[in-house]
DNA sequence: TTAGGGTTAG
C-alpha cells in the first residue's frame, strides 16, 4: 500500500512516556477466578472511573490466561472516551512491553489518542509500525488520522489525505466527510465546507444529522445565518429532522444579528428577532418541543433588544408549559430586568429562584449586586454583599470590583478604598479593573494625587496598567483642564503602545469644538 | 473492540 505517511517508525517503545504513570506492582492479584469480563460489559464501562480503569488494567495483565485483545481494546476505548489520551498511550506502551500484541483495533485507538493529543508524527510512526506488521489501516484508522490533521494546522494535508484515500480504493463515509468539514470550518474555509456537503452526496454518501449539525454550527458561528437557513431547507429535502440543538443554534444567531440599515425607518439598527420568534413558533407547531436552552436564548435576545417585557412573557410561557428555568435562564432575565431599571421585578424573580429550588451561582449574585448598584440601591447591595461574605460562597475579584465600583460611583470613595485595602486579607488579588475602578473613583472626587499614587503602586507591584487605566486618568486631567499632565500621560501611554479609546477621543473632539483644546491633541492620542 | 458535530447567562 502506498501511503504518503512516514513509514519510518521502528519501535513503539521509544514513544514518549506518558503521565500519569503508575506501577503495576502492589496490585492485588485475585487469581483466575477474578472476573474482569463483568466490568467490561457495556453498562459497567459507562460508569467506569479512571482510577478503576487503571486498576482493572493492572488486574487484567496479571490474569492467567491473559484476557483477549478484544477485552483490552474495550478498556482502552473506555479510557479514551474519558479523554484520558495520555493514559491510553501509557497503557498501550505497557502492553507492548509485556509482550501483549496489539491488533488493528488497539492500534487504531492508539493512533486516535496520539492525534487527539496533536502528536501527529507519533501517530504516523505507529501507523507505519502497524502496517509493517501486516495490518492494513481501515477507514476508521485513516479517519482518526484525518481528524488529527484537521485539529492541527495541517488542513491542506487533511484534504490531500481524503483524495489519497479515494485513490487507494477506500470509500470515505459520513464520518470521514464530517471530520473534514469540521476541519475546514476550524480553518475558516466555510465555503469549501459547504461545497463539500453537496459533493459528498455526489460521491454516494448522504450527509446525516451530525454532518448538518457541524455545518449549521460553523455557519452560525461566523454569522452566516442565511446560509445556515438554506442548509435547514436542505435537511428538510433530505428528510432529515433537525434536533433541538440545531434549532437553538439558529435561533441564537438570529437573536444576535445586528445590522445598521440605512436603506429602511433613515438610519436604524436592524435585528432578526421576529424571525427567531417565528422559528420558535415553527418548532412548537411541529410539536417539536423547545427546551430550556431555546427559551433562555430567546429571553436573552429580547432583553438585549431592550424588550424585556416580551422576554418576561416568554419566561411565563415556559413556566406554563411546566419547564423550570435553569440558573442561566434566571441570570439572563434578572440581568435584563435590572438593565431595564425594573429593580422590584428583578428582585422578585431572584426570590422565585429560591422557592423553585434553582440555586443561584456566583454570577447570579454578581448580576444582583451590579443591578442594585447601578439602580441606586447601594444600601441593599451592601446587605446582600455582607450576607455573601458570611456565606460559604467563594467570592472572586469580580464581585469585589462590582462593589468597589458601586461605592465609587455613589461618591463613597473612602468606603471603596477600605474594601480595596481588605482584599489582601481576604486572599483576593486586585486585578487591572480593580485598580482602574479605584483610580477612576479618586479622579471623580478630584483626588488626583491618590490616583497617581495608585498608578505608581500598580507599576511597582500590581497588574500592569492597560489602555483603560491610562484613558481614565487622561480624561480626568483633560476635564480639569490640566493639559500638561494629560500630555505627559499620553506620552507614557503611547510608549506602552496603547492609544486613546473611544470615550477619550470623543472628549477631545468635543473640547476641540469648543476651543478648549487644539488639533495637536487629537493627533497625539489617535 | 477503533473515527465525526452542536446550543443559552456573566
Amino acid at each position: 500500500m502506498r501511503l504518503a505517511v512516514a513509514l519510518a517508525a521502528k519501535r513503539f517503545v521509544h514513544l514518549r512516556k506518558a503521565s500519569p504513570s503508575f506501577s503495576l506492582r502492589g496490585v492485588n492479584f485475585s487469581g483466575a477466578s477474578y472476573d474482569y469480563r463483568e466490568k467490561l460489559s457495556r453498562n459497567a464501562l459507562l460508569d467506569l472511573k479512571l482510577d478503576d480503569a487503571v486498576h482493572l488494567f493492572g488486574e487484567m495483565v496479571q490474569s492467567r490466561p491473559l484476557p483477549s485483545i478484544i477485552e483490552f481494546s474495550k478498556l482502552l476505548s473506555a479510557i479514551a472516551k474519558m479523554n484520558k489520551f495520555d493514559v491510553v498511550i501509557s497503557l498501550g506502551e505497557q502492553m507492548q512491553d509485556l509482550g501483549i500484541a496489539h491488533n488493528l483495533f488497539t492500534y487504531s485507538i492508539l493512533i486516535n489518542c496520539f492525534c487527539r493529543r496533536s502528536h501527529i508524527s507519533l501517530a504516523l510512526a505507529l501507523l507505519g509500525k502497524m502496517m509493517k506488521l501486516g495490518y492494513e489501516p481501515d477507514i476508521v484508522t485513516l479517519s482518526s488520522l484525518l481528524n488529527g490533521y484537521c485539529h492541527s494546522k495541517r488542513i491542506s494535508e487533511a484534504v490531500a489525505l481524503v483524495d489519497q484515500m479515494v485513490e487507494m480504493g477506500y470509500q470515505p463515509n459520513t464520518v470521514t466527510f464530517t471530520t473534514l468539514i469540521h476541519g475546514l470550518f476550524l480553518h475558516n474555509k466555510a465555503s469549501e465546507a459547504v461545497a463539500l456537503v453537496d459533493r459528498m452526496a455526489v460521491k454516494g454518501c448522504q450527509p446525516n444529522l451530525v454532518t448538518y449539525g457541524a455545518v449549521v454550527n460553523g455557519l452560525c458561528k461566523r454569522g452566516d445565518i442565511d446560509l445556515a437557513l438554506s442548509l435547514l431547507k436542505k435537511m428538510e429535502k433530505g428528510k432529515i429532522e433537525p434536533n433541538v440543538v440545531i434549532y437553538n443554534t439558529i435561533i441564537d444567531s438570529l437573536c444576535k444579528y445586528r445590522h445598521v440599515d440605512d436603506a429602511l425607518n433613515g438610519f436604524c439598527m436592524h435585528d432578526r428577532l421576529e424571525e427567531a420568534k417565528q422559528m420558535f413558533e415553527f418548532m412548537v407547531s411541529k410539536e417539536f418541543f423547545p427546551d430550556v436552552v431555546t427559551y433562555s436564548t430567546l429571553i436573552k435576545g429580547f432583553c438585549k433588544c431592550k424588550r424585556v417585557d416580551e422576554g418576561m412573557e416568554i419566561f411565563q410561557e415556559m413556566s406554563r408549559k411546566g419547564l423550570v428555568g435553569s440558573t442561566i435562564t434566571y441570570n439572563t432575565l434578572i440581568q435584563g430586568l435590572f438593565q431595564a431599571g425594573d429593580c422590584d421585578m428583578a428582585q422578585e424573580t431572584f426570590s422565585q429562584m429560591d422557592s423553585l429550588g434553582v440555586s443561584p451561582d456566583r454570577w447570579t449574585y454578581n448580576i444582583l449586586l451590579d443591578g442594585l448598584c447601578n439602580n441606586g440601591r447601594l444600601e441593599k447591595a451592601f446587605v446582600v454583599f455582607e450576607c455573601l461574605q458570611k456565606s460559604e460562597m467563594e467570592l472572586d475579584i469580580l464581585t469585589y470590583n462590582i462593589m468597589i465600583e458601586g461605592m465609587c460611583k455613589a461618591g463613597k470613595v473612602e468606603d471603596g478604598w477600605d474594601l480595596f485595602c481588605c482584599l489582601s486579607r481576604k486572599g483576593v488579588k486586585p486585578d487591572v479593573i480593580t485598580y482602574t475602578t479605584m483610580i477612576s473613583g479618586f479622579c471623580r472626587k478630584g483626588l488626583k494625587q491618590e490616583a497617581h499614587a495608585l498608578l505608581t503602586k500598580m507599576k511597582e507591584d500590581g497588574p500592569l496598567p492597560n489602555s483603560g487605566t491610562y484613558n481614565t486618568l487622561i480624561r480626568a486631567h483633560l476635564r480639569d483642564g490640566d493639559k500638561a499632565a494629560a500630555s505627559e500621560l499620553i506620552r507614557e501611554m503611547r510608549s506602552c503602545e496603547f492609544a486613546g479609546d473611544a470615550s477619550t477621543i470623543a472628549l477631545v473632539t468635543n473640547m476641540l469644538h469648543d476651543g478648549r483644546l487644539d488639533q495637536s491633541f487629537l493627533e497625539m492620542i489617535s
